[in-house]
DNA sequence: GCTTGACCTTGACGCAGGGTCAGGGCTGCA
DNA sequence: TGCAGCCCTGACCCTGCGTCAAGGTCAAGC
């Protein structure tokens, strides 16, 4: 008769194993002797051999148990699920693979490259770093939301950044990032806001139409709040816009109804965070 | 402010996994509002986001947390580390997928093909059941315990199979398994066992000499064990054979030194279960 | 007889990554 | 005011054991 550590040696496997293997009920609990130690057989040798072939096949325990009374036919149909169930792990580890492969050549994959390139873009156009950040966050929210549609918006923000007026204007709202509700130069930033707003309206481009609405309501509530949060003077921004008749911010409108309703899509496209 | 669906929403992952990042540490913990609700601003999104990229990468937990604020040289070992443990669950998956595969062909896998065709070869002699299973049982612990041994032994069992005499006597073992131990055929069965083993001995092969001693004492003590559990006139025709100068079964040796000590690995080759 | 070390027992916690309940509180809408 | 649908914490569940704790047993050496 053997001790069970005497039996796990012969199988290949740990005492442990075996033991786990009782209380899994894949291995019957052989008898006891008279100080209570588990004394097994040959036949349990044989049985503890078989279901470590199993397991060692990747077959789960669960299964062990039912494919070592199973007939021909089960065996078969179960063996054909765990060959499914190991195809699908080994894709899901190739596709984690290629996945970390990306991370490791820098790529930052929360972000599309597209959507990098704008940010560094920024970054060389000298835009502070606050402002800079917020727009990444603002990106990789929207690339998450709607992936789909963030080469068309990329688009529209890489040909806006590179419109010096445009960009003027952008850099003067970073500069102003940290100035107080009462600041000054806050008037007649909000001035020019809206002049490139109305004037984006007025031309509203053909080919930028299709952008549409492209984020929905609670993320374009998200954005402003985001915004406000990095930006002490944004409530003030947002009053002194509402005055001249616009309220909102990443997904700008008038605040009465316009009568080239047509345009609201293209204002949207033109958020200057 | 967003609630924790939300939140969970937005980055694309469940309720639950966002209280499970909190648990870990993977995520701070936002403030409350007045009822206590966990209140999520956009920079929660975006570092969601971040944790949910390289979890999906197969990245572990503990590991995600280090890499958030890693720099680029730890970023970079963590990946390299990551991938070689995706290539080795790779590799194991691989090899389970051929070891089931083989299962799902009908091999047994828990015996070599040379032991499986052995057994088959009992059946068709028309060798009891009985003595076919425990044959094989013998045969699967062998194969486990000393499988490079397999192949030398399996070749003097087949030959000792297809020798008319010896394939006589083993039958007639097989039809007397069942017998009382005062079974009036005992004695003359034990003459014939004895005479088979000194014949043995008497004109040793050389090229059977190489088994040696192929297994453990340890072993041939279970293997003999197990003969006795599954016929219950061992014991008897284990006291008749040692009458006659022969003790043990799966190592049968001389009771008394043998003058020609050489011949023993021979007689142990030749054990006829 | 005593110690020592190796073995045995049960019970419990731990791991990843959450799923799923239970039992209750909160909110918003008709 | 009632109801649906959120939210909260705490706890147990899954796999396949590893590992520790606290104690009983056994064989060998002194």
């Amino acid at each position: 008769m053997l001790t069970i550590s005497q039996l796990a040696s012969y199988a290949g496997v740990t005492v442990r194993a075996v033991r786990h293997y009782h209380a899994k009920g894949l291995l019957p609990e052989p008898g006891r002797d008279q100080s209570g130690y588990r004394r097994y057989d040959a036949a349990a040798v044989v049985e503890l051999i078989r279901i470590r072939t199993l397991a060692e096949a990747g077959v789960p325990l669960a299964r062990v148990r039912e494919l070592l009374v199973a007939g021909e036919a089960e065996f078969a149909a179960a063996v054909d699920e765990v060959d499914r169930r190991l195809r699908a792990e080994i894709r899901d580890r190739q596709r984690h693979r290629t996945r970390i492969a990306r991370l490791a050549a820098g790529e930052s994959l929360v972000l599309p490259p597209v959507a990098v390139a704008y940010v560094d873009r920024m970054r060389e156009l000298g835009f502070p770093e606050r402002l800079v950040e917020i727009e990444r966050d603002s990106w990789i929210m929207i690339a998450a939301q709607v992936p789909e549609q963030l080469p068309a918006m990329m688009a529209i923000k890489h040909r806006q950044i590179e419109d010096p007026t445009l960009r003027r204007l952008y850099l003067d709202v970073g500069e102003l990032a940290d100035c107080t509700a009462d600041d000054p130069r806050l008037p007649a930033l909000a001035d020019r806001v809206v002049a490139f707003i109305e004037a984006a309206v007025a031309q509203a481009d053909v080919d930028d139409d299709a952008a549409g609405q492209p984020v929905s309501d609670d993320l374009v509530a998200l954005l402003d709040e985001a915004f406000v949060e990095h930006f002490p003077c944004a409530p003030r921004l947002f009053r002194l816009l509402e005055q001249r008749g616009w309220t909102g911010w990443t997904n700008i409108r008038r605040t009465c109804p316009e009568p080239a309703g047509a345009a609201l899509g293209r204002a949207q496209a033109s958020r200057p965070e």
